[in-house]
DNA sequence: AGCAGTCCAGTCGTCTGGACTGCTGTTCCACGAA
């Protein structure tokens, strides 16, 4: 009865959520645990409430600075005070301090970047954890090999023998996914906790086009007829600004969001649409991770994403509160030229990989490229990375096999969005699962009802505008 | 790869079409310039 117990003192709940007991168990017996969990499952009491029987630290290593606030902000408001975000949030002072005192904190928020640094390894070195959480922990898959290298190195990290028990968490992860988590992090016989990926209340639409105009026109019409809150997923930024534009013409409650708008702007944004002031966000793939809306009834992918993963991800996203919502996938012939090219790009070169080793030779930085501007600042820490970890031939063949992985993972989400098979039957086989039953409305090849899932535009406005009244009268009286 | 926008020649149309150019995601951290 003791998990019990704590999870009423501290967090006031009388019964855990599917999957978290078995999840915090294992964590308690000082196992090495996976846990997929949808993220309306309360992915974050499972090492929280660990945090509470442990009389050690747990470090919790999070792929985003906002996630790290989120997750310490919600602890403060449960009343923990011994919880510290170390990131470059921090003066050097406060860093100064928060590492100095390190092993009095209860809860220690970090990046991969700042794990891996010096004084922050000798720190650990010296002292004792319970335990060691990789939030999102698909980042490493999906990150690790091609945009943020220090997610691999974790792993050098984890490698060290007298280690506490690692748990990794995240909502989704294809059977590719989950090797990388488990051979990145050298997870010792991990108990696998892992919850049917199928969300039946997404209902899972689809629509072809001829010619990008039509898809276009299909957009501003099914926006201008149907309520949200929705998701319109591009993969573009300077696209997805010109259809916000678009819409607020149209009198539609729109916003743009992507990577290019500073911190305090995107902050902006994500709570209007919370707050339920914002009907449409039209996003790249920099939108979605951490955000807690539970009644996001749409979700559109304009274009077609870059794995299957990322699909599920993203439509992930709507309909947390249980509720009916659509996803829709809006496809083209060529759709993929576009997201191959994106996914790509950036990728080193064979001719980087041998200018690198030139500039070795001649005892040259090999950072002297990025200054001279002759490749990206991702493409060369990439590079760095792959080239002080392998023989130059065997980075040639990495990058190449980099890219073609990309190309098939690019091929396995257009089979998704050409199949005249069951969508979701297909999809729930890419992570390794059988789909038990098809729901009502499943899928566009199984038949769907568009409008017995969302509601129309302005019956739901309505009552937004009165709600959102009534919320602002309630602020005015409480200010009183 | 492929789309959208711009430029310019041809020839005298306030236009047409071909050539050309630019653009195409995701984060953290640290350092240096202003």
């Amino acid at each position: 009865m003791q998990l019990e117990q704590t999870l009423a003192k501290y967090f006031g709940y009388t019964s855990f959520r599917p999957g978290q007991k078995e999840v915090i168990e294992a964590v308690v017996e000082g196992k090495d645990v996976i846990a997929l969990l949808p993220t309306s499952m309360g992915k974050s009491l499972c090492y929280q409430l660990p945090g509470y029987l442990f009389s050690k630290p747990v470090l919790i290593v999070s792929p985003l600075l906002s996630l790290m606030q989120d997750q310490v902000e919600q602890l403060k408001r449960l009343g923990e005070k011994r919880v510290v975000a170390l990131n470059s949030f921090l003066s050097a002072e406060e860093k100064r301090y928060a590492l100095h005192y390190l092993e009095q904190y209860r809860f220690i928020f970090t990046s991969p970047e700042m794990l891996l640094q010096q004084q922050v390894q000798e720190k650990l070195s010296r002292m004792e954890l319970s335990l060691i959480v990789v939030d999102e922990a698909h980042c490493i898959s999906q990150w690790g090999f091609d945009f943020r290298p220090d997610y691999l190195r974790i792993g050098e990290w984890f490698m060290q023998s007298q280690r506490p028990p690692v748990l990794a968490l995240s909502a989704t992860a294809t059977d590719k996914v989950l090797t990388d988590i488990r051979s990145t992090l050298s997870l010792q016989a991990p108990f696998e906790f892992i919850y049917d990926v199928d969300r039946p209340n997404i209902h899972l639409g689809r629509v072809l086009f001829e010619d990008k105009a039509d898809k276009a026109s299909w957009i501003l019409h099914h926006i201008q007829k149907t309520a949200g809150p929705g998701i319109l997923y591009m993969s573009s930024r300077k696209r997805a600004e010109q259809y916000s534009e678009t819409f607020k013409q149209a009198g539609i409650r729109a916003a743009a969001y992507h990577a290019g708008f500073g911190a305090e702007d995107r902050q902006f944004i994500q709570q209007q649409f919370i707050d339920g002031e914002l009907d449409w966000i039209v996003a790249t793939n920099a939108f979605g991770m951490g955000i807690n809306k539970a009644d996001i009834r749409q979700v559109i992918h304009e274009s077609l994403p870059s794995t299957v993963a990322n699909y599920m991800q993203e439509i992930g996203r709507a309909g947390r509160d249980g509720k009916p919502a659509l996803a829709i996938l809006l496809y083209s012939d060529g759709d993929e030229e576009l997201a191959k090219f994106v996914t790509t790009g950036d990728l080193p070169a064979t001719i980087h990989v041998d200018r690198y080793q030139e500039l070795m030779m001649q005892n040259v930085l090999p950072s002297q490229m990025l200054k001279n501007g002759e490749l990206s600042e991702t493409a060369f820490r990439v590079l760095d990375y792959w080239m002080k970890e392998e023989p130059v031939e065997q980075v040639k063949i990495r990058l190449n096999n980099l890219a073609l992985e990309k190309y098939q993972s690019i091929y396995e989400m257009q089979k998704i969005a050409q199949t005249k098979d069951c969508m979701r039957r297909l999809l729930v086989g890419y992570f390794g699962q059988n789909l038990r039953e098809n729901p009502e409305n499943c899928c566009e090849n199984c038949g769907i009802l568009y409008d017995a899932i969302i509601k129309g535009r302005t019956e739901v406005n309505l009552k937004i505008e009165m709600v959102s009244w009534e919320n602002r009268l309630k602020q005015l009286l409480v200010g009183l």
